[in-house]
DNA sequence: GTCAATGCAAATCGTTTGCATGAAC
DNA sequence: GTTCATGCAAACGATTTGCATTGAC
């Protein structure tokens, strides 16, 4: 079974949970960002929606719903970048950060242990209990820095 | 001399450097951030402007029109929390980053210099030019922990 | 059959723009 | 007097909501 069934069967398990319905639709949003592979605005899942699945005649407003939804019960996350606006992606992939090019928009994640470790230690010091945090750089990419030319 | 007075005469240079108009409002709005001393939405800068001023008579698109210009000559900054959309500071501190409370949105400002020389290592090693970050921790601070009890 | 979820269109929110008027230089 | 900045209202894009209908259970 590959990972992102996993993930379905987890929302299956979840809306189950809650006593509500289990429904295409949420199963195709939560599918869009889960082969995505990258940060998607809800415009841009409902988009996808449309073309990979033109019979299914889902509305903005349920995908709009839908991303709420997930988010909610933790399946995906969403980040506010300066640009674009607001993205979503899903939670199978571990905690990361992002590096953002101010150019062509292009995203690359990473991760820095000993930058969580001392986020910990400052929350710890002023007493805080961490929930999660967001971290991007925002720059010139090496293709962009070179377009400039 | 207090400083917010030496930030007006950098701004007062600055549109004259430009071939610019000096307006009362870019003034105000400026003067706002300056004296607030927290993070303010558009909406906010308005408001204060409209209670501490309500002779001047200053129009919302005039608010944002100033945020942008100042933001622009690099006399304020704005940050995306993901929580209440954006909001604008003044420049006057040191770059810093924040944590935020989700349960009463209280911020505390914090700078911590070895995750920023680390920042600057991961973006040489993916070869950007880093132009600015943004970093927020989000958790629960005591008092609202103590709250929950 | 019941109740939650959907699709659609209208409403709302934050922000931007066009344009005639007013203020800075 | 020229040009930029303003105020107002209209426009705009993203998101949310009301409501009648549909579909999951």
């Amino acid at each position: 079974m590959v990972k992102s069934d996993e993930v379905i069967d987890e929302l299956k398990k979840i809306v189950k949970q809650k006593g509500l319905k289990y429904t295409e639709q949420r199963e195709i949003v939560l599918n869009a960002l889960l082969h995505a592979d990258g940060h998607l605005t809800a415009e841009e899942v409902y988009n996808l929606v449309k073309t990979k699945r033109p019979d299914s005649n889902i509305g903005i407003a349920t995908v709009y719903r839908a991303l709420s939804f997930l988010e909610e019960v933790n399946l995906i996350t969403s980040i506010n970048f300066g640009i674009d606006g607001k993205k979503f992606e899903s939670n199978q992939k571990d905690h990361h950060d992002h590096l953002i090019c101010t150019g062509c928009g292009k995203i690359v994640e990473f991760i820095d242990d000993e930058i969580e470790k001392r986020q910990d230690r400052i929350a710890k010091k002023n007493k805080f209990k961490v929930t999660s945090h967001s971290m991007q750089l925002y720059g010139v990419c090496k293709t962009c820095q070179e377009a400039l030319n």
